[in-house]
RNA sequence: GCCCGGGUGGUGAAAUUGGUAGACACAAGGGACUUAAAAUCCCUCGGCUUCACGGCCGUACCGGUUCGAUUCCGGUCCCGGGCACCA
């Protein structure tokens, strides 16, 4: 008998399915079709195990839902553009397009060693030119229709380096590079009213029941629609030719506690007065140095300055001081917010830092405590100092307020939105170049036969600039015979990343963006599969571009992912020692040893290389800080890809966190290794043939004849099943995993070497093949072929439940009193209350608990249990 | 700070979603086989208590609803993801 030969195994089945070409798909209306999607990865060098579980995910589904019949479109491709081809470019001196190509080719490699059924037929990458310039000519269309334009936005300003900084490379406030304090600047860049969309992206989420509630809401949450009330407060003078400093709030019944405004410090009327206020000016400049990242502003220190100007109360007609505030955007509404101490944390705090007058105009609903010298009461609740509005409670106030400002031409209701315009520009090099042109001081989008405007591949990157802008002959060109510049920023790669999806379904299309017949062919995307950190941006991206193609005709539905799955992180443990400076040093655990006390608990570990210990840093997400990534690439070649599959899948559910441990390989392998020997041990060729019929199902005249001890053992088999099935459809597959591991514990087991069990055992054989090939390809289609149940697995229909072989004449009930466990009795499933209860109280050990008292309540769990309430 | 998750044995986890808590594995301990090791097979394995039958406690913590709560509700603590230029 031969040994296990994972690769042997694998190689052959990989080569069939090539030969084959088992995953190549066309459009056929008459089948059912399946869409089964995995995000793309950024090709940075090799893949990591996040890379390996997503697409062992993605790849479970596929040949699961091909089995069950349908046509099923799983594709593969390349988010080329990005950052981290820009800095090892200037590591290596090797151009972005060269390095990225280096990197698909290995990792593409990599993948077809895990045996991943995509269809590379269909392969694309982003950074090629006849994919983006479907963008660019989509861009350009939006352009036309004014769903693009142009604004002054803020981004991360090196001063030394000239250069703009994405906020990963901005380190403590400085530029990563060379350490100089970061500023905010504002620069004309272009951005996509996404804004315009947003109800419809809030509402269609209902359309979304088969994605996670968390995503949701944590999208609903992003788009954060509110209502509220647009109150204007008129300047006592005009600055900068503005009268009038209008605020959003969500709460205008505590606007009789308004004891200040506060203004941006890039708003105009700012700017204006700082001309001649140097105190201001230099505010203003200090806002500047301030992260451009929403966390940061949450946690800094709120600072703001008087301007010397007051605006009057729209309902009082008293003068209130407008305040510069360090957290007011002025891309965030229009620039102002009204402050009300006594009711919100915030300005409560600024008004005690800057001594501004707190006035309580809310009193709680019920006699509660409420202290404002420590905090704001923040709760709705009656209005109180707010003269003909006492009394009132929020929904009352906020009628009657509204009704009163909008007679008074000061104010009214008003739907608001947290969403802002998605702004599509970055000034670096390794992107899709944006399509504008400018001439005579005209913003014109390139002319669909000029498209696409390709970028320059051959480049030298000096580490700073980016070369299409450093070169100034790229940007020449001409328009209608005049000279002309091309635009030199290329797009957010979030712009490829929202409609890759639709591309795979006509990849080669060379007419337009998408040919319409193949894509409403596949779309929507039945399954989608990635990481939850992409749960709000890339996700809402791609809905709105899903709804921008649509409304250009180019697709018929309105969602482009029906159901959502996220994936948990892949975490490993992490080992550390402390340099001479204190600096932790990072050690792979491939480099380490590691001691256990008598509890299996790790207690020491040391560096293999010299012996010596290192610390123990805790269980990580994988990454190359802490260097605790574990390369797929070692174990594949360990342990087969099957094993690595495997243990993917086994060790926690696709959601939840995966932790990387050897022993759980290692009992992957020794389940694939034990199935293996029991086929070459156990199984005899000619079983199949003997035992069951041409769907692999027990064959009639077995079934007449099966003892007790094989009809239980059939039972413990189709369980197995039925709880599979159940597990596969909710994407449960470390339970699924579980299953096969019973199937096999159970025909594997010592038992009487008789006919009927041979049967039974034969059967639970096909099942196991069938319910494992998903998850352990490979081994699979290989059992599958060599006992003879036929040539391919994956042409065998999935196996059916036989409900009859679960049925049961006796069961065990559970009986409680009080709802604690005392016992159980052995009735028959469909007993009824009355016997349950007469049996379970001639049980001497529930007449221990009933003993002497009465009985108040009986409650019979059909098949479960039985609860006697006595007192 | 804000939004969204998570917390169950020594470990990863399961519990068909309000009805037997710990399936299936890993580690550990004991045993068999072996000159030995590896591999393989068998047994034990939440805590306390009891010679034993059994009893009590136990799903982060505090409280509530219920005949019954890992599951539902309120509060607390800890860990993780996202926060608009990492992808």
């Amino acid at each position: 008998m031969q040994d296990y030969n994972p690769r042997a195994i694998e190689n052959a089945a990989q080569e069939y399915w090539q030969q084959q070409k088992t995953f190549e798909v066309t459009e056929d209306p008459e089948r059912e079709k399946y869409y089964c999607l995995a995000m793309f990865p950024y090709p940075s060098g090799k893949l990591h195990m996040g890379h390996v579980r997503n697409y062992t995910i993605t790849d479970v589904i596929s040949r699961y839902q091909k089995m069950l019949g349908k046509n099923v479109l799983h594709p593969m491709g390349w988010d080329a553009f990005g950052l981290p081809a820009e800095n090892a470019a200037i590591q290596n001196k090797t151009a972005p397009a060269a390095w990225t190509e280096q990197n698909i080719q290995y990792m593409k490699r990599q993948l077809e060693d895990l045996g991943f059924g995509f269809d590379w037929s269909r392969e694309l990458r982003t950074c090629a030119p006849d994919y983006y310039r479907w963008e660019q000519w989509f861009f350009t269309r939006l352009v036309e229709k004014g769903l693009a334009y142009r604004k002054v936005s803020a981004v991360n300003w090196c001063p030394k380096d000239e250069t703009v900084l994405a906020n990963e490379q901005v380190v403590e406030g400085c530029c990563w590079r060379c350490d100089t304090p970061v500023v905010r600047k504002e620069i004309p860049q272009w951005s996509i009213r996404i804004t315009d969309y947003a109800e419809e992206l809030l509402a269609d989420l209902d359309q979304l029941q088969e994605w996670p509630d968390q995503v949701r809401a944590m999208q609903a949450n992003w788009i954060g629609k509110s209502r509220g009330q647009e109150i204007n407060f008129d300047l006592t003078k005009d600055i900068a030719g503005i009268s009038t400093l209008p605020v959003y709030t969500t709460r205008p019944d505590t606007l009789l506690g308004v004891t200040y405004v506060s203004i941006a410090a890039t708003h105009p009327v700012a700017e204006a007065l700082a001309a001649t206020n140097s105190e201001l000016a230099e505010f203003i400049l200090s806002c500047a140095e301030q992260s451009t990242a929403e966390a940061d502003m949450a946690l800094m220190e709120k600072r703001g300055i008087a301007t010397g100007l007051n605006c009057i109360h729209p309902l009082t007609g008293e003068e209130v001081p407008v305040w510069v505030g360090n957290y007011v955007l002025m891309d965030y509404g229009s620039g102002a917010v009204m402050a009300v101490p006594a009711h919100d944390q915030r300005d409560f705090e600024f008004a005690r830092k800057y001594q501004l007058p707190i006035k309580q105009v809310i009193a709680p609903l019920e006699d509660g405590e409420i202290d404002l010298d420590k905090e704001a009461f923040v709760d709705k609740g009656r209005l109180i100092n707010s003269g003909e509005f006492d009394g009132l409670d929020f929904d009352a106030a906020f009628n009657a307020i509204a009704e009163k400002l909008e007679r008074l031409g000061k104010g009214q209701v008003q739907t608001n939105y947290r969403l802002r315009d998605w702004g599509v520009s970055r000034q670096r090099y390794w992107g899709a170049p944006i399509p504008m042109l400018f001439a005579n001081g005209e913003e014109i989008p390139v002319p669909a036969d000029r498209l696409p405007v390709v970028l320059p591949e051959d480049v030298e990157m000096d580490g700073v600039q980016s070369p299409i802008k450093a070169d100034p002959e790229w940007r020449k060109t001409e328009y209608q015979g005049k000279p002309a510049e091309h635009e030199t920023d290329t797009f957010d790669t979030f712009m490829e990343s929202s409609w890759y999806f639709a591309r795979y379904t006509c990849p080669d299309f060379d007419q337009g963006m998408l040919d319409p017949e193949r894509a409403n062919y596949w779309l929507p995307v039945d399954q989608y599969v990635g990481g939850i950190e992409h749960a709000i941006l890339h996700l809402l991206y791609a809905r709105f571009f899903h709804k921008l193609m649509r409304d250009e005709g180019l697709v018929n539905s309105d969602e482009p992912f029906k159901r959502l799955l996220c994936q948990g992180m892949v975490l490993a443990q992490s080992y550390y020692r402390l340099d001479e400076q204190g600096h932790k040093e990072w050690i792979n655990p491939a480099d380490v040893e590691v001691e256990r006390d008598d509890k299996g608990l790790i207690v020491a570990a040391r560096c293999k290389a010299d012996g010596r210990p290192v610390e123990i840093g805790g269980t990580t997400k994988m990454s190359k800080s802490k260097n605790n990534g574990v390369d797929p690439q070692a174990a594949i070649e360990q342990y087969g890809a099957d094993t690595v599959r495997l243990f993917t899948m086994f060790a926690a559910p696709p959601e939840q966190t995966l932790e990387w441990s050897d022993e759980g390989v290692q009992g992957a392998a020794r389940f694939i290794r034990r199935l293996y020997r029991h086929c070459q041990e156990n199984v005899d060729k000619d079983a199949v043939r003997t035992y069951l019929d041409e769907s692999f199902n027990l064959e009639t005249k077995w079934l007449e004849t099966l003892s007790e001890a094989s009809a239980e053992s059939r039972k413990t088999i189709h369980d197995a099943l039925k709880k599979a099935n159940f597990d596969y459809d909710r994407n449960q597959f470390n339970t699924v995993v579980s299953s096969c591991m019973k199937i096999l514990n159970e025909i594997a087991s010592p038992s009487a070497d008789d006919a009927p069990i041979s049967a039974v055992k034969t059967e639970g054989l096909g099942i196991l093949l069938r319910l494992l090939y998903p998850i352990a390809p490979h081994i699979s289609h290989y059992l599958w072929e060599q006992l003879g149940f036929g040539k391919d697995i994956l042409a065998a229909a999935w196996p059916e439940v036989d409900e009859s072989a679960l049925v049961q004449n006796e069961i065990d009930l559970m009986v409680q009193v009080n709802g604690k466990l005392r016992g159980k009795i052995k009735v028959s499933p469909d007993v009824d209350q009355d016997t349950a209860q007469t049996i379970a109280l001639a049980s001497p050990s529930v007449q221990k608990f009933t003993e002497g008292k009465t009985l108040r309540k009986v409650i019979l769990v059909p098949g479960r249990l039985l609860n006697l309430v006595v007192s």
